[in-house]
DNA sequence: CTAGAGCGCTCG
DNA sequence: GTACGAGCGCTCTAGC
């Protein structure tokens, strides 16, 4: 049948399918010879259930699927860095491609490609020559960039979330009909592409502008009437950048095709073809299912395996999520049998609700499980009673729930259970919560950090970005249940239906995320990473969170007082010499003091247009001004107050009296803790104003504050890791490393050593960890850019090792897209292969990378030995600094503890790693943390 | 009033 | 246009 009016196309996003199959589902691999197959196995799976659900009343008359072929397109052309972000594709999915297409040619269904298009362009020709001769069209996709081609008998169908889309959905998208995407995709950019679009403008900025002045061009050409100063200079400036973009995101309707629409006639799967195929990639449940539906003899398949036990094809699809379906448990016998099922089943997927994010000052409101994808359910325990009046909230408790205490009596048993896994996103948070009534949850298994494993650098982990990235959900918004700003309310007062679909959605997803990334950390070789550095920190570090450490009130108050005082006086003086009053904390206005009104010259704007005031600028200025140096010292003293005596105070927790940091285990890429609320990882030391904020964190009376510290852990591993002889040689004879650093570089003999050549080669050897560059060194040490750029010339003359690791570094990031620290954490570098001033970045941040790791993961080993080592100890690990643990222990233990604890440290890389240099651990006590440091 | 960007400063 | 990795308080702006 010649295509024409009646007809309808059905187009398939080929190459979208095969991503989404590979990602979905474990690593298959063909019994007989270990080939890798499960994308093609998820790709026939959804071929078949493709076919299966389209015989009915508005079946198709024709149908392709469309794949991308070749990596450069006619885009390249145009923008060079087009796609310059995406990673390279993985090592077990490249055999799987051609096997794609053959697969579709076994189904019997067209299977188009053009060398050098993107397979959007071919939809987009197709779609048009389709409409034109007066058929429909239904582009199977999930892809944005296709909702342009949507309207006039053309619609997108969503075949992950069985959602048709058309022009009210693309307007619901864009917030513009389809015909002005393209508008607003050049404006607003993809990261995802590496499409540049405007700065500052997202898709929301982008359709209200396009709306107001109707079109693109329109809008570039009468952008000088934009309100808004940024906008239109952005708009004005970046003009040849938005065009750029806009021909990036323009689809092509005139791709030359090899081939015409009455190629892609229906045609009948041919079992002649399709069940040998099937066969030869071993997919024992889907031929036996097609030859049923085929009504055709399935052929035998070898099983060369004996034990038989592997899931072959098995890979059915999740059901969908729907919070309605989610079960409220209101009483013991329900609990009991939600119990039963996850201690049938040996794990739980399992969440809390409380009333805020302070695990140690929240209370539980409810507690959701998961035993099943798409069954789950919602314990509510303390929600409070809908509001009486207009103005308040009941205290009383809602009815229809049970007792909080018998319905913990009843959990615990199986939170504590060591034969079910309990399955959570964030488990430090729950795990803390719990253990403040008493449950001890274990053995616990983390989506976040399973996420954080195998991909730290590539994205988010927190739970609403994976659902979106990997379930292509967007889970229910907490805002929506509790508002947000003044009108905000905490968990116990949202209404138990709405808490149950929330909280069991929570449980749901976390269960889903489990099951797809259990199988890929093998995949991806990080099991070790998760199982022996992420997941056991959980337990350790939700201790030493708990037990918080001890903050002298009076002493911040007091010192809070005495800042303020000398503040005034120096607010005064500045406002005197500046011969105006002004707020001291604008930059903005600082700026214009300094370089407008007061004339200084030198002043240099940054992006933004404001002058830079930085306390480099300010000291330069110093020499000749005497205003800059008192604003140096008003804003020491403004730090000191605002972030530490004052905020300090309020993070002082009124039961324990004791400051409780957290520390997320999934924050930095490297592999470091970070910590927050409060931040202790940055209490003020190198000054002496400073240290005395330090003399306030204090040891219980009886007790002792005792810090034991990595001594250039950082130096140590690069020696060993670049493998530097004379630096591993001064390490094992213990030597002063930067002294002889500047003793070979400028051939000064130890004896002679001036401070100041070893400050320069201490600067030099850091900057070596951090990706050294000669300006960098420059404005470190105050030297001019030549010289810098001289003295790394010597050292990389001097130490020829150091030059060669950068480099190698470079390449394996630049062949991997990651680069590994000596304990297999790999840190994904998705933006080495950027062009422009972000490339140095990149390489800079990959160079780093593998050392910081690697003093990470050490020091995270030490942490994780830690409580048995000290078990017997009247001792308590407190808080970590990066290179630093320090601990709480009764005055008599403190020797042991420190003998305990240093071996434990300088031991952390064994077995695993056996290192060229010694690891060497220095040790202080006193009555406070200034004092033990 | 609130959210978010940018600046500046603290630490390893 | 630049040293690597973090968090947080303040100011300022845009938008509800």
């Amino acid at each position: 049948m010649a295509f024409g009016k009646g007809c309808h196309l059905h187009l398939i996003d080929g190459s979208a399918y095969i991503f989404r199959a590979y990602h979905a589902l474990p690593p298959l691999t063909r019994k007989s010879d270990g080939l890798p197959i499960g994308a093609v196995s998820g790709f026939c799976n959804m071929l078949q259930r493709y076919i299966d659900g389209n015989s009915g009343a508005d079946a198709p008359t024709h149908v392709a699927v469309v794949f991308d072929k070749g990596s450069h397109t006619f885009r390249n052309e145009l923008f060079e860095d087009y796609k310059a972000n995406r990673e390279a594709m993985p090592e077990d999915l490249r055999p799987q491609i051609p096997l794609t297409r053959r697969a579709t040619e076994a189904f019997n269904i067209a299977c188009k490609e053009i060398e050098g298009y993107e397979a959007d362009d071919i939809i987009a020709t197709l779609a048009c020559q389709a409409r034109e001769a007066g058929g429909r069209v239904t582009i199977l996709s999930s892809d944005k960039d296709l909702m342009q081609l949507v309207g006039d008998g053309v619609e997108m169908l969503d075949p992950m979330k069985n959602r048709r889309i058309d022009r009210d959905g693309v307007v619901e998208k864009f917030g513009v009909p389809p015909e002005r995407v393209v508008d607003v995709q050049a404006l607003a950019g993809d990261s995802v592409d590496n499409v540049p679009g405007a700065p500052g403008i997202g898709i929301k900025t982008a359709a209200l502008l396009i709306n107001e002045f109707g079109s693109l061009e329109e809008l570039l050409d009468r952008a000088e009437e934009i309100p808004q100063p940024k906008r239109r200079e952005t708009l004005t400036t970046m003009r040849a950048q938005i065009e750029l973009s806009k021909k990036l995101v323009m689809l092509d309707c005139e791709t030359p095709l090899d081939f015409t629409l009455d190629d892609l006639e229906v045609r009948d799967p041919d079992p002649d073809k399709l069940m040998p195929f099937l066969a030869e990639m071993e997919f024992r449940t889907l031929t036996k299912r097609v030859a049923e539906a085929l009504g055709v003899e399935p052929p035998a398949i070898p099983d060369t395996t004996p034990e038989g036990a592997n899931p072959d094809d098995s890979t059915a699809e999740a059901p969908p999520i729907r919070p309605e379906a989610y079960e409220t448990v209101r009483d013991a016998r329900a609990l009991q049998d939600w119990i039963a099922q996850a201690q049938d089943r040996g794990w739980v997927a399992v969440d809390t609700e409380t009333t805020g994010l302070n695990e140690m000052t929240c209370d539980l409101v409810g507690i959701s499980l998961c035993v099943e994808v798409g069954r789950a359910c919602y314990v509510p325990l303390t929600h409070r009673a809908a509001a009486t009046d207009d103005l308040f909230g009941s205290d009383d408790l809602a009815d229809g729930q049970m007792k909080l205490d018998e319905a913990l009596a009843l959990i615990k048993p199986l939170l504590e259970d060591p034969a079910v896994m309990k399955i959570g996103q964030n488990m430090k948070y729950d795990a803390k919560v719990l253990a403040r009534y008493g449950i001890d949850i274990a053995p616990i298994d983390d989506t976040m950090l399973m996420s954080y494993a195998m991909n730290a650098g590539l994205h988010g982990h927190g739970m609403d970005t994976l659902a979106e990235r990997y379930l292509s959900h967007t889970p229910i918004p907490i805002k929506d249940l509790l508002g947000s700003g003044k009108a905000q309310v905490t968990f116990d007062r949202v209404p138990v239906d709405e808490a149950t679909r929330y909280a069991a959605e929570d449980a749901d997803i976390t269960l889903r995320l489990w099951q797809m990334f259990k199988p890929q950390l093998h995949r991806t070789q990080v099991t070790r990473v998760y199982e022996g550095l992420e997941r056991p920190l959980v337990p350790v570090l939700a201790q030493m969170e708990r037990a918080g450490i001890r903050v002298d009130r009076d002493a911040l108050s007091r010192m809070s007082n005495a800042f303020s005082q000398k503040m005034a006086g120096l607010e005064a003086e500045i406002h005197e010499l500046a011969g105006e009053t002004f707020n001291v904390g604008s930059p903005k206005q600082l700026g214009e003091i300094l370089f407008d009104k007061m004339g200084i010259e030198g002043g240099k704007k940054g992006k933004t247009g404001a002058y830079a005031t930085g306390a480099d600028v300010l000291e330069d200025l110093a020499t000749e001004h005497e205003l800059p140096r008192k604003v140096l010292d008003w804003r020491q003293l403004s730090k000191l107050k605002s972030t530490y005596t004052d905020a300090l105070q309020e993070h002082i927790n009124p039961d324990t009296h004791r400051v409780h940091t957290s520390y997320s285990i999934a924050g930095a890429n490297t592999g470091r803790l970070a910590s927050t609320d409060p931040n202790l990882q940055n209490i003020p030391v190198r000054t002496e104003e400073g240290r005395r904020i330090r003399e306030a964190f204090v040891a219980e009376p009886g007790k002792v504050l005792v810090s034991l510290d990595y001594s250039q852990i950082e130096l140590r591993i690069l020696a060993h890791m670049a493998g530097i002889d004379a630096l591993k040689q001064a390490f094992r004879e213990g030597h002063d490393i930067h002294a002889l650093t500047a003793s070979e570089m400028f051939n000064v003999p130890l004896d002679q050593m001036t401070p100041d050549v070893r400050r320069q080669a201490k600067a030099i050897n850091f900057g070596v960890i951090y990706g050294i560059s000669g300006f960098g060194l420059a404005r470190n040490l105050r030297i001019p850019r030549a010289e810098a750029q001289g003295f790394i010339d010597r050292y990389f003359e001097r130490f020829p090792g150091i030059k060669t690791y950068m480099d190698d570094t470079v390449a394996f990031a630049k062949e991997h897209g990651h680069v590994e620290t000596l304990f297999g954490r790999k840190i994904h570098t998705p933006e080495i292969g950027a062009k422009g001033p972000r490339a140095g970045f990149a390489w800079r941040a990959a160079i780093n990378a593998p050392i910081q790791g690697t003093a990470a993961d050490i020091i995270r080993r030490a942490m994780i030995r830690m409580p048995d080592a000290i078990d017997g100890l009247p001792a308590k690990m407190l808080l970590q600094v990066h290179d630093e643990l320090l601990f709480e222990v009764e005055t008599g233990a403190v020797d042991d503890l420190i003998g305990v604890a240093r071996d434990i440290m300088e031991g952390a890389a064994d077995p695993v790693v056996k290192l060229d240099v010694p690891l060497v651990v220095d040790a202080g006590q006193g009555a406070n943390w200034a004092e033990a440091h």
